[in-house]
DNA sequence: TCATAGATGTCGTTC
DNA sequence: GAACGACGTCTATGA
């Protein structure tokens, strides 16, 4: 890892043109050959940047970042201020908790908390435009998909209205009922599912692993 | 903006939990108090951040940084190998060209790419749930809503659904059709598309730049 | 390699 | 402050 600080202008061409006029940065240049440019405010976007695979050419004072499918990241250092590198190694990584995939499989394994007398039919049931997440029975042995989301929005809505009608063509599945469940549901989803007759269910992680954890410590 | 350099393991507790494990990483803390952590790999984004407005605290090998919304990032300083503080000042930020916003004014200025007679109605044609694009008449004069977007997806298509929806209950503008236009239109997207009797147009942004010059150079 | 869906998405604009 | 759409979205995953 290399931090340059400099004032620079900088150029991109790309996807888009896009063009920073002169001033000071932080300039980093990964282990991965990578590089971005930051500005001294936002934690998560460089000004610019160039993901890998991409090479570096420095040369007199301009540097020239290219990738595969032709972007060009042009960097003018006008005065270095600072220049160091340092070795960092491979990072272990990150582990994640709370994720959509680990609240399918926490909701997969008790879907008495949907209503008494659930049962999951399976995870990641297949249909033509993509899996759906959960497909299971109610009470009534009625067949129900279940779309789940971390954060519940419109699109979340509109994606398990499309499921609902192809699962509806089924003769074998049909009538098929939706639910959608979610840690948080904003108001307009909410509206949208129940203009389309969908359930709306929040989720409450802790909870769902905190059953899932008392359930473990029977074995 | 203050650079370290340290061996260190974080925890992030917030929409999510998570956990870096010990090792060497770069700690970027910005003027506006923003904190980022990044390996030795991606351009783009941090193991972890924290992005304004939030605070700092260091004590004793442990930096905790919490915002408003309570969610919290502790670093544990195991061995500080750099650590640098620059004066940056403010970023004159980035001047960019070649967006969506720059293809609805070319399209709108030569809607014969979209057929023989098509003409101009309006752009931003107001809804009540936002608005069109552009509005048009083809050759047999029929309105057409077209929803443009610099790549093509499903969520454009169903954005370009309920705007037909609801201008198809206008009696001055019924029947409305639609045509979805992109610079990329992905294979999912065109077959909702096609399903929905939708329209796809692929857009030639260079093309559609060089019509509008050839134009200007008429003047 | 390509297509798809998720993201601590982030970021801007508008209401 | 909430909602909505754009983003050089990025990134992981499965075909």
């Amino acid at each position: 890892m290399r931090l340059v600080i400099a004032r620079c202008s900088v150029d991109y061409a790309g996807r888009l043109s896009a063009h920073l006029p002169s001033a000071t940065r932080l300039i980093l240049v990964k282990a991965d050959g990578s590089v971005s440019i930051h500005a001294d405010d936002r934690a998560y976007k460089p000004l610019n940047w160039m993901s890998p695979p991409c090479s570096l050419k420095e040369a007199d004072g301009t540097w020239t970042v290219i990738n595969k499918a032709g972007e060009k990241l042009i960097i003018s250092l006008e005065e270095v201020l600072h220049d160091s590198s340092h070795e960092l190694g491979v990072d272990p990584g990150l582990v994640k908790d709370g994720v959509e995939a680990h609240l399918q499989e926490l909701l997969a394994d008790r879907m008495e908390v949907l209503g008494a007398g659930w049962q999951l039919i399976r995870r990641e049931y297949p249909t033509a435009i993509g899996p759906v997440d959960i497909l299971c029975r109610d009470g009534d042995g009625t067949t129900v998909a279940v779309e789940i989301k971390r954060r519940g929005e419109i699109d979340g809505v509109e994606q398990l209205t499309r499921y609902l009608e192809l699962l509806n063509r089924d003769p074998l599945l049909a009538p098929v009922k939706g639910v959608f469940a979610a840690q948080e549901i904003k108001p307009q989803a909410r509206v949208l599912a129940g203009d389309r007759g969908i359930g709306c269910v929040v989720l409450d992680y802790d909870e769902l692993r905190g059953i899932d954890d008392d359930k473990l410590k029977l074995f």
